[in-house]
RNA sequence: GUCCUGUUAGCUCAGCUGGUAGAGCACGUCACUUUUAAUGAUGUGGCCGAUGGUUCGAAUCCAUCACAGGACACCA
């Protein structure tokens, strides 16, 4: 039984002392008439008044018993709801004879959801309170809440039972009301420059747009294995084939990897497609919305980061190969050739899967020497076409791509590229994809026929761009593992005990 | 996937080289009409993550498993 616990009994038993004392614990006739934030503002004159209160004014506020004082005859309690905390005054003769010794005293407690009218007053200390001549009880809670002062710290604890995470813990709804407000200023500042919402397939029939693996779910009606979606962009892309200039989508990605600080195997993303513009537009567009996130969030420039302080007024713009000589201090002439990032790299301790080549190469030593060093925001440009299948060519320099990454406090928070829209290039990048998978690399892009027969019809040149909105929400709230921004991560299940004399 | 660390009361944590399991908060009872983690008195509360092993004796030592956190690997 989950409420044989003897706290939870004691609770239980309370409750029906309540209900037979013809109170309902789980009364749904609120009468609230103002949010504490509210009256908190509404009364802060009431400390200026001669005798610090005003009888003639009236609120009825409602939360959840956080702190509890009883002494003899009069307690202080205070309550919490979403808006913020209130201390409230509570008599035994302000309220009905007996109330208050055998009904309050007795069975309300930490954890119930309880509604008090009264007027204004503040303390002999100074705080701004509500002095009760109604009490009623909403919600009795019959589990304990943890511990007030300390709170709920157990990780485990607090992202299993989020909600209890969220009742001890103001930062954290603090947090996801940030996160909240991110996507709605997203969603604001991309309608704003005329893009359209869209809505694609979460399930595809070939998990496409990204170099990653798939979640498999089975379709039955059809007959089909479906493919949890790693990426919306070559439905986005065939968006524009068909004539729409600028789309946005803000939803979930799945992707069946490992899970650590920064992966969870769904997270959140916007991707956005831009006709008639390249990358360089992308950058421009970058840069305006993160100064309108942080205009509209209040956030300071230098923004704290940890140990690390980020410089959101310092954007710098670095070619790839460049960056790997000048952050990352490889020797010029070592970027361009195979074998010697090969020798570099073992030089430095690091071992390189066999046949990889040079673009792969260069991206391996931009990982292990550059990335972590990108602390203020840094465009990485013109990436090498073997990491890039889906990004357009430079036209003068074919083998590298109009692609960018952006980076902030050593971690990728966007990518990229002028679309490659021409059909030809397309299937052949797919085809040696193929050919990567075929030789081992689980996850080389899958070929997708369907999308080349759409570019077929020709795509206006496009620029397109993807951001990780979890990432960019952790950076923004100074958090440091994704599962901190998610409001119910990805755990294991654990095995419930003693279930089995319960269960026939 | 691999390695390291952790798991003791509802919560936060002690518990040495093996010898009857501890504190604070919470909860029960009593006192208290301006407290701020209220206070004072008093009491209840544990399959020491699970299963095996070593031992006269295991929260403590060993093995396996489960879950978590961190690091590495891969990815975003």
């Amino acid at each position: 039984m989950i409420f044989e616990n003897k706290y939870i009994q004691q609770r239980i038993e309370k409750a029906n002392t309540l209900k037979d004392a013809g109170y309902n614990p789980y009364a749904n006739d609120s009468k609230r008439n103002t949010t504490i934030e509210k009256y908190l503002n509404v009364n802060s004159d009431v400390a200026e008044m001669e005798n610090k209160r005003d009888e003639k004014r009236h609120y009825i506020v409602s939360g959840r018993i956080k702190f509890l004082r009883i002494m003899g005859k009069a307690s202080f309690v205070k309550i919490e709801d979403e808006s913020g905390m209130l201390q409230v005054y509570i008599t035994r003769d302000n309220l009905p004879e007996g109330f208050y010794n055998e009904i309050f005293k007795k069975n309300i407690e930490v954890g119930d959801i309880i509604e008090v009218g009264g007027f204004p007053f503040v303390t002999g200390k100074g705080e701004l309170s509500l002095h009760v001549d109604s009490f009623k009880l909403l919600t009795k809670a019959i589990s304990p809440l943890p511990e007030k002062f300390h709170g709920i710290t157990d990780k485990e604890i607090r992202y299993r039972k989020r909600y209890l995470d969220l009742i001890m813990n103001a930062e954290v709804r603090k947090t996801f009301q940030i996160r909240s407000r991110v996507i709605s200023l997203t969603r604001r500042f991309f309608e704003d420059k005329g893009f359209l919402e869209v809505e694609t397939p979460m399930m595809h029939p070939i998990a496409g747009g990204a170099n990653a693996k798939p979640f498999v779910t089975h379709h039955n009606a059809l007959g089909v294995d479906r493919y949890l979606r790693i990426a919306p962009e070559l439905y986005l892309k065939r968006l524009i084939v068909g004539g729409f200039e600028a789309v946005f989508e803000i939803n979930r990605n799945f992707r069946n990897e490992g899970m650590d600080a920064t992966h969870n195997p769904e997270f959140t993303s916007i991707e956005f497609y831009w006709a008639y513009k390249t990358y360089k537009d992308l950058i421009e567009i970058t840069k305006e919305y993160f100064q309108y996130l942080f205009e509209h969030l209040n956030l300071p420039t230098l923004l704290p980061y940890g140990d690390l302080e980020v410089n959101f007024a310092n954007f710098q713009e670095i070619p790839l190969i460049e960056s790997l000589t000048t952050v990352g201090g490889v020797p010029a002439d070592v970027t361009k050739d195979k074998e010697r990032i090969i020798a570099y790299l073992n030089e430095k301790g690091i071992t390189v899967k066999p046949g990889m080549n040079l673009g792969q190469l260069q991206g391996e030593l931009f990982d292990e020497f550059v990335e972590k060093k990108l602390i203020d925001p840094t465009f990485i440009t013109e990436y090498p076409v073997e990491i890039s299948p889906l990004a357009r060519r430079n036209d003068e320099h074919p083998e590298i791509t109009e692609r960018f990454e952006l980076f902030i406090a050593g971690r990728e928070i966007a990518n990229a590229f002028s679309e490659l829209n021409d059909p030809i290039d397309q299937l052949a990048r797919f085809e040696g994809q193929m050919a990567a998978k075929e030789s081992g690399d689980d996850e080389a892009h899958e070929m997708d026929s369907d999308f080349v027969e759409a570019l077929s019809y020709g795509m206006a040149p496009t620029a397109g761009q993807g951001i990780g909105i979890d990432r960019l929400v952790m950076l923004l709230t100074n958090e440091h593992s994704i599962r901190d921004v998610l409001l119910f991560p990805a755990m294991k299940p654990v095995q419930e005990e003693n279930t089995k004399e319960d269960e026939e």
